[in-house]
DNA sequence: CCTTGACCTTCCGGTGACTGGAACCTTTAT
DNA sequence: ATAAAGGTTCCAGTCACCGGAAGGTCAAGG
């Protein structure tokens, strides 16, 4: 199989899956005109990085999830654990993110936004406390 | 004033001041060592930069923030149009990570999680069903 | 006067996970 | 024969810095 087939069947564009070989998550053998020849397998593989990319898994995540994923023997407590902890970071990033949108909304919220200069938002930035 | 004063006095590391002269956000002068020489109002621009990052504004938004608040005849309706852009983004990606905290939440609690290998996190992975 | 140490300078490489483009080769269809 | 569609490699860019090397400068102490 081309690397174009490959592609369609995963949903992820030629240059990642490349990538992907770069970075040895994918060892497709070669044929004699030096092009990619991917397995059946190699398809299951991208389908399932292209999932766990999307669920927000880290290249490094993946790795691990892969092979988790091809080792028959595994322990899904192993599984869990990458899991919870990737799901640690998201929910920090959603607090740290929710801060932020307070913030900002409260600033826009006092900004009048017509065509006079004064402005809460850039006296908040320049370090002015800005009422209520 | 040398690079580590208004270093200590903004906030920010030298490394991230000397970037910022780089993209041309700050333009000291020079002293006849070499060495650059800021003015007072260099702290207040870090300062406000500072800030303005510490609030997740890109570089670009900085440049426009920071150009709007030295300009004395600003219309405070276009600091807000940035503000408003930014807020909608953080907005956006609060939304996408809560949809990732349900999926990956969803998953992490109907894996046992013990030495067994049988997981439904990466049978969603591989792209099989997962009830319920 | 010399040394030590803190400070300053520039430059290079790396981060994460790709993406775009150039230059070129191979295969397939007309 | 040719053109289009696919494949290949390699280089550069993204974003906002950070770490480190190699070297120049300055103030204080012996």
């Amino acid at each position: 199989m081309n690397i174009g087939d490959v592609s369609s069947a995963s949903g992820l564009p030629t240059k990642t899956i490349r990538y992907y070989e770069e970075i040895g998550l994918v060892r497709p053998a070669r044929g004699a005109n030096g092009y990619r020849d991917f397995a059946e397998a190699d398809i299951h593989k991208l389908t399932f990085l292209s999932r766990a990319r999307s669920l927000g898994f880290s290249i490094e995540d993946c790795r691990v999830l892969l092979s988790l994923y091809e080792d028959q023997g595994r322990a899904s407590a192993d599984v869990k654990a990458v899991a919870k902890e990737h799901l640690q970071r998201i929910e920090d990033k959603i607090q740290e993110l929710q801060s932020l949108q307070q913030t900002l909304s409260h600033l826009v919220s006092h900004c009048h936004g017509d065509s006079r200069p004064d402005c809460p938002i850039l006296s908040d930035l320049a370090g002015e406390a800005v009422g209520s």
